[in-house]
DNA sequence: AAGTGTGAATGCGTTCACAGCA
DNA sequence: TGCTGTGAACGCATTCACACTT
């Protein structure tokens, strides 16, 4: 398959969720210039988004909403369940835990850990803390597919490599520290005091 | 002043970190070498990046550590204190307000928000989360720069347009949903299942 | 008439390559 | 000699414009 920018998987995830808003109001069809004005993007973005998995519309008529949200669902693996685990049962670490954002779309977590004794043994709603001497068992027994590092920046590097080693192919980093994954594991880090400078960026450079 | 990419932007922010962990090892200079391993970039696009906004370095040594951070502080807004308000108490809402990253760097929480009842009087560390109606008021008396927006998708371009009319100039939105703002507001998403939604992707595609 | 699909043109961020200084 | 600063070349995502389909 040809590479696709990251820009558009971003797009296509946006495409699906405005898709799905149309279905709960039971439109049979959606254009690219009404998929366009919810998703903040051009008519002529949506088409060529799209045009790189196919040819999914009716000239005249738009697309099938239905259809094309299956098939959105097929583009981004939406259509399995995948199993995710939190390193780090801090205050970040525990409010993914309990995000219901997650569960609903797919992503069902199946452990959270932290090395903090303190912490070990606590509820977040149905799940309980472990202890991260357990994650290399556990994750040979769950299979989990995706790791969220929430866990202090000093930690995080040592803690990625554990879990890569462990078997987990993808990572989805929050400590503000950048990671490095070998070449078969796939990453992405959302850093929220980064986004906060890049508003601060933007407040002092207006004028 | 000219404009400057958003990943120029990023970029800068994630070398003052770099060059803040150079500044507590006591380092008198780095290079653009350096600068460029830890970033997990190039040395050319670290001068590049550097270059829209003057000439820090000393040909043939690289830059002075303190200067460069001293001048990236400056760039990038973070050489004052900014005020900022979360609305919604929930799970996201809460954990942001005890985060400490965002603290030390600048950004200060001067109020949480939340409509439920059950929810305002709770205490979040020295936070007492408050009603939403107080928000017009409180906004006029703590003139708060910056809004984080933490709740469910569906309350977060409403809660928008009332912080912004009256009068927060910057809006950080955490609910998954894209938000509107008018032309003199700056404005970002962090959008957690869509980074998992991308991250699905990387891991189906792969073959 | 309305709206898709797509090659071509454009714009923009990144990389290259090297002149210029310390 | 070592490393910066920067115009030029490059590559890639976005936008344009229009032929094509229902």
């Amino acid at each position: 398959m040809k590479h696709i920018a990251e820009s558009t998987v971003r797009r296509l995830s946006l495409y699906l969720r405005i898709l799905e808003e149309f279905e709960a109001q039971a439109h049979q069809t959606i254009s690219s210039g009404e998929l366009a004005a919810h998703g903040g993007t051009t008519s002529a973005q949506v088409r060529k988004d799209l045009s790189f998995f196919g040819s999914f519309g009716k000239r005249g008529l738009g697309y099938s909403v239905t259809a094309l949200a299956a098939r959105l669902r097929e583009i981004l693996g939406l259509n399995r369940q995948w199993r995710v685990i939190i390193l780090g049962a801090g205050k970040i670490g525990a409010a993914l835990a309990r995000y219901e954002g997650f569960r609903n779309r797919g992503f069902t977590v199946v452990g959270v850990y932290d090395a903090d004794p303190a912490r070990t043994g606590r509820a977040l709603d149905n799940l309980i803390v472990r202890d991260q001497k357990e994650l290399e068992a556990d994750v040979a027994k769950l299979g989990p597919e995706i790791a969220l590092i929430a866990v202090p920046a000093e930690a995080a590097q040592p803690l990625v490599d554990r879990v890569v080693k462990a078997g987990v192919r993808a990572i989805l980093n929050f400590a503000p520290a950048p990671v490095h994954v070998p070449r078969h594991v796939v990453h992405r880090s959302v850093d929220m005091a980064l986004e906060l400078e890049i508003l601060s960026y933007a407040l002092v450079s207006r004028r």
